[in-house]
This record gives C-alpha cells, structure tokens and sequence, in this order.
DNA sequence: TCCAAAATCCAAACCGGTTTGAATTGATAA
DNA sequence: TTATCAATTCAAACCGGTTTGGATTTTGGA
C-alpha cells in the first residue's frame, strides 16, 4: 500500500476504495497513528494554526476580558478543527514577532488587538497581505477586517446618562491617546460635550491612565482642582479602579460628592461597590465572530464586508447620582 | 552557491569560510530572508517551541497570576531563542490536545498547570516520554521534574498567625480535593490543628469553592452554624473575593466578628479592604525559572534534580483580629 | 465479447530546510 | 616538486507528509 494511498484514505478523497479506506482508517487507529503537522504544513502551505501575539506590559493587566475572548476564539475554531495559539512576547519585540510569524508562515492568519491609531503592526501585515483580523479600529486608508465596539455610542449614554443627573462639570480620564479606542472615546466625548452646549475643561480632562496606579494619581489630581468636575467618565476599567480608590482614600462620598463611570466590567473586580460601567457584552460570542472572519478572510472574502461594530450598554450602578447643590 | 553552504553560513557552522559567510549574511538580509521554522523543524526534529495548553473553564477565572508566570517564562525563551505558545483548549478537549502536541512534534516541550492528585495528563507525558515540567506536584511514583509553592508551609503559616490570635475555632473553603494544592493544604491545615490539639469541626470545612460564586455561598452556609467558626481560611483567592463579600453582605465586621486569610493576592482585587494573605511572591520569576528547568530537562538534565520548592509569604493585613469573646 | 470510460492505485516529484559523505581547493611539510 | 592534511564546497539523501501524472483494474454499454 503506498503512501499516496494512505494520505488520501486519512484526508477523505474520494479517489480511494470504501474497503481500502477502512483498512487504512483500521490500521492507523491501532498504531495510534496520526499526520506529522509539520510535514503536513510544509507540503499543503497552511498550518491550521490562528495566532495572537499577545504584548506583555510590564505592569500588572488581569485582562478578564481578554481570557474571555480568546476562549471564545478557541471554542468557535474547535468546530473548524483549527488551532489557536496565543504567543506572549515582551512589547518591544511585538513588531518583530509579526514578522517572524509572517514570514514563518507557523499560523495562517493573525488577530491583532490592542490597536493603535496609527499601528505599525497592521500597515505590515497589509503591505505583506497577510490575513488579519483587528480588534479594535485603526486610522488606515485600505479596507481592513475589523472587531470593535461603538466608542461614540458608549460615551454618548454614558454623557446622556450624567447630564440627566444634572451635572455639567466632567471629567475623563483617558488611557494613552495613541490607542486607537482612548482617542475615539475623547474625541466622542468633546463632540457630545459640544453639542450639548458644555464647556470641556483640559484641566479635567487627564491622559496616560491604563493601570491601577495612574488611574488613582489621577483621580487625586482632579479632586486637588479648585474647582472640580462634580462627575467623571474613565475610559478603562483598571484605571476606573485606582480611581475609585483614590476616592475612597480621600473620603469622598462617590455616587454623590462625585458621580464616576467606568468603561469596563468593574463588577468582578470591586467587591462592595456596585459601579455604573460602560460594558461590553458577550466578550465569548465576540471571540467567536472573530475567529469566523478570520476564517472567512483567509477562505477568500473581501476585508470590507468583515467589518462588525457591537454596541455597549450602560449598566446603572450605585456611583452616579444627582449633581450635588 | 549551494544549499548546503547558505544553510551553514546563516546557523554559524565553522566549516565555512568567512569571506562566503558575509556574502550569504548580506544577501539574506538584503532580500528579507528567513528561514521556514516548518521545514527547519521537521528536517531538525526539534521546533524550537514550549508550550501550555490551557484549559478554559467554564467560568469566570481572571487568573492574574497566569499572565505573569507565562511573562515570566517568555521572557526568559527570548534569552534561549526560543518561543512559547499557549494553546487554550476546552477542558473536555484537554487530554486528546496533549496527544496531538506530543505526536505532532509540534513543541519540544510542554508546562502542565493545575495539577490534580492524580493527574492522567502528567501519567501520558511520563509514558510517552516528553519533557514536561508540573506547575504544582501530582501523585506519582516515578520521578518528574516540578516548581511548586510550599502548600504546607503557607497553611502552617496562616494557622499559626490565627492561633496567636487566641482562634481556637477554625473554618477552612477548599477547592476540589482532586487538585493537588487543596487536598496537599486541607491535610497541612487538618495535620496543624491536631498538633496544636484543636478540633478541626467537618462543618467548617466546606470544599468545591473555587470561583467568587462558590466561595460567597459557602461563606453563608458557614455563617449559618449555630456555633459558627471565628476564623477563616480560603485556600484560592477567586473564593477569597466572594466569601469576602459574603461577609460584607452579612453585616459582619471582618477582622472583628470573623478574621478571614485567603491564599493568594487579593489585594488587586478587593478595593477599600485590606486582606491578609498567603502570598506566593515573584511570580514572573517562577515562570523564568520554570522555562529554565523545561530547557535543561529537553537538554537531557535528569528530572529528579529539577524539582524546586518555594515559599510563600504571609502578608499581615486588616482582616485578621482577636477571637471575639 | 470487446472497448471506452471511470475507478482505483502507485511511483515520483515536491515542500524547504539540515546533514552526510565525497570532491575540490589551498596550505604545509618532506 | 610532490605527498599530506586541513579547509571549503557541493551533490544527494533525508525529514514526513501532499499532489501530479501515468498505469492498472473495474465497470458499463454496445
């Protein structure tokens, strides 16, 4: 029996008698055989492999969500028999490690995430056409395939939700402005701000806040204004909870003193608080979507019709009341 | 020129002459050149790759340690050239996806976390032969190479800090016996309570707590007892956080009424609450120190001589008091 | 019964590297 | 000058699969 045969039997072709296909099928499971992937791969140009390189900060970042996603991702490839593989990789080698796996062809197609408003990583991965699948947005002229949610949507109801309150005077606190999702959420910020006829002060305004402890010098910084915001919008979830620290430390009474919103499930992480949080559902059905387009895109569809925005919803907590006086 | 030579002159053999060396160097970088992992590892049977393959839970389980230990890790690969991967994989698929990793070849070299009491995916590594190192120790008789915290040492600790306190009465939330750390610290907790003479109530001590919604529920079947325990220990720090909360819902003033010590870092976690912990520091250090054993042991170390124990710390917080009256 | 078409099988080429073993070149010693 | 040995280089085999193109067998219809 040749190997020609052999191959054909394991991978379906039809070309292979019923009764030599069950031989072969018989005699593989008993030596416990199965294909070398590599070998595989070599040969057929394609790994059935997906990848994230995942950037490691150098501060702490229990990601929840990102877990969630990428079972999400996982469970969604599983029907596909597809592979998933996340490669961790210190940030200042993330640009060579999209190349390494480009030209290393080890996975057939990328998901990038935490994008930037002009990101390097996808203007490669363009220009050497390789598939991948964005989450989050990026300033690009050529059609991409995209995974985000509304960031205008979300500050719109969390601003309508405030300005319902009464208050006039708010904050943001913003992650750094070269994340794509920090500048979309300002910049809907000032334009609803605008249009409501407000008055956006830059004092209350802080950038540069993505972790626990910048988010709480933050909020100190704004409380040591004179005249302080009487509400404050925070873009992102682990800044939301040094804020809200910082706030407790200072013996503020929140939800009334000061009304805060945080971009994020703070749920799982403050326990005795019952935030009002800007969230993003589904964070597992997203990952699946994002595994399906990718599929799609390296099974041939156009990057334009692979472009998906979800909305968040605003979950009423316990931190936003009347604006005081 | 031949393939030969190019393949000798890019992975620095001696048998080529300088002046050739340059030559090839230059016109690799010149035109983008790298080597195809694939073929390279399935000529070399090795691919340069270590990985871990996670199981995702059905719940919730934003392990923050996880990230830092696989930082750990990855950053010590950079130092060898090497890479790591994480293959998330739905608890179900776990064992058939080692199966396919060590037939495949597709790694040379895999961690195994969570380690059950008896653990069939270490029993697979062993009889097939493929290095692996344990995060946490199994049930085995023949020797495997392992890193550990010191479960016995941590209870002993925590038990000890309690007793000091004049607790005589003493709870304890495990997670599923079957996992190595919970059964290894409810023998060290119940070993510790005999010596020191005291009744170790069947009551007070509740297993299966491993996420925030198990360890709130068991916390109020605790708090149910007629003659309830005044202190706690929580052997995971996902439990932590719910029994905390449970606490705070029941209106009992914690580290007064009930004095609480939860293994693992909660202080990321509980905002406004002070825990005292069972720490297990350095966290990216155990993970580089576990990429350093996984190389030796491929190198051909014997696995007896990489086992390694260290010790967790206990960090004193607001939440353990005097026993009450 | 015989022929064409379809079904089935196989040998060989290929994927892109590494490694073996032999051939060529250059240098040193007799 | 020549024999000897080291330094270089290269052709070919190999890793373990897939795929092409031709050969062989079966099937179906005239």
């Amino acid at each position: 029996m040749s190997k020609t045969t052999v191959s054909r039997a394991l991978n379906g072709y039809p070309e292979v008698n019923d009764k030599t296909r069950q031989r072969v099928l018989e005699a593989a499971r008993e030596a416990g055989y199965e294909a070398n992937p590599m070998a595989r791969s070599l040969a057929v140009g394609r790994s059935n492999v997906l990848g994230i390189i995942y950037p490691l900060l150098p501060a702490d970042l229990g990601d929840s969500m990102f877990l969630d996603v990428v079972g999400g991702m996982s469970e969604a490839l599983e029907a596909a028999r597809m592979n998933l593989i996340i490669a961790p990789v210190s940030q200042a080698n993330e640009l060579p490690s999209y190349e390494q796996m480009v030209r290393g062809k080890r996975v057939d197609g990328l998901v990038v995430s935490r994008t930037m408003v002009h990101d390097e990583r996808i203007a490669y991965l363009c220009k050497a056409g390789f598939p991948f699948v964005a989450h989050g947005r990026t300033r690009l002229d050529t059609p991409y395939a995209w995974f985000d949610y509304d960031n205008e949507s979300g500050i719109r109801q969390a601003l309508e939700c405030l300005l319902g309150f009464g208050h006039q005077r708010i904050g943001l606190l913003s992650a750094p402005l070269q994340m794509n999702f920090a500048c979309q959420r300002k910049e809907s910020f000032l334009a609803t701000m605008a249009e409501a006829g407000l008055h956006a002060d830059p004092r209350w305004m802080i950038g540069d806040t993505i972790d626990r402890r910048s988010g709480y010098q933050a909020m100190q910084q704004l409380l040591e204004c004179a005249d302080r915001p009487t509400a404050v919008v925070v873009d992102n979830h682990l800044s939301g909870v040094g804020a809200v620290r910082a706030l407790m430390d200072a013996g503020i009474e929140i939800g009334k003193e000061m009304s805060v919103i945080v971009w994020g499930s703070v749920a799982d992480t403050l326990v005795g608080l019952d935030v009002t949080t800007i969230d993003q559902p589904d964070a597992r059905r997203a990952g699946a979507r994002m595994s399906q387009m990718l599929l799609a895109l390296i099974d041939g569809a156009p990057a334009e019709s692979l472009q998906e925005l979800w909305q968040p919803v605003l979950l009423a907590g316990a931190t936003v009341g009347p604006c005081p006086r």
